[in-house]
DNA sequence: TATAATCCCGAGTGAATGACTCGGATATGA
DNA sequence: TCATATCCGAGTCATTCACTCGGGATTATA
């Protein structure tokens, strides 16, 4: 019942455009060194970011990432759906699942598990990078 | 952001015990039929149960497995909790996790996995086997 | 117009985890 | 005694995770 650490590091990774978002785009190896990411690893994710619609490349020097809309428009559950896919505990309460499993109108379990899962939605989906961003003391992203 | 089928598993596991509840304890061969488990990985299963106190073995022939407590008093994060380790979506809001990371109070991310974990938590600890169990039309848990 | 900086992309890799299997030892009711 | 159970440690095979590697395409700027 883990997050992985493409899930983690893309939110923060988003915050890191959040909080520094101005004219120009911010180059992922910055936002690698900012939040001590393999930049390799992070590439990726931006890959499943962009591909998203979460955020747009800038090519060429001086480029970088920027967010795709305002940070009150992005939520938590946006960015994990884009890195980590559905979000559900269990694949058949997934909520684009094509065919529920053929036990499912006998299944006990199954209600747990889609109460578990909107539970994760209501917070997912309610927090907003702008909200996350508002809650800094402003300090220093930098390594503490 | 998956469960197991380790976790699965387990809860329609006990789901058996508290249904079939009798005098007599039940088999755990006779629990991976009726759930169509493997009953060699449902045996490691049971080991981790019966360690948390779940259930309770009855050894040599004519045993078999049985509720520890009664089934309004066991809820689906103990059952969880017991085959799966803490609930927590990152390692750094485990409750009873020893240190927290270095960069725990500036991390802004932090407070997002413990709403998480809290609304996790929220359902998985309210809901107990009786009240599952208590959800089901009197439908047989064979494989329909 | 070079050239360096940057995004874009597919493939590979090594360790860890998941989902089991195997082979037994121990206890006990019939 | 013997079949039926729980108990237990180890082994296996496929998949996933968390990266790395080696390039190609694009573009500001010197």
């Amino acid at each position: 019942m883990r997050l992985s650490t493409k899930g983690q590091y893309a939110v923060r990774a988003m915050l890191v455009l959040t909080m520094r978002q101005a004219e120009a785009p911010i180059a992922l190896r910055r936002v690698a060194e900012l939040e001590d990411i393999s930049a390799q690893y992070l590439e990726q994710i931006f890959v499943d970011l962009r591909k998203a619609q979460l955020v747009t490349g800038v090519r060429g020097a001086s480029g970088g990432y920027q967010l795709a809309r305002p940070a009150d428009q992005i939520t938590a559950g946006d960015i994990l759906r884009a890195v980590e896919g559905p979000i559900a505990p269990v694949e058949c309460v997934q909520k684009d699942h094509p065919e529920a499993c053929r036990r499912a109108n006998i299944c006990i379990t199954r209600e747990l598990w889609m109460r578990l899962r909107d539970s994760m939605s209501a917070v997912l989906d309610t927090t907003t990078l702008a909200d996350m961003a508002g809650t800094v003391v402003t300090n220093d992203t930098e390594e503490g």
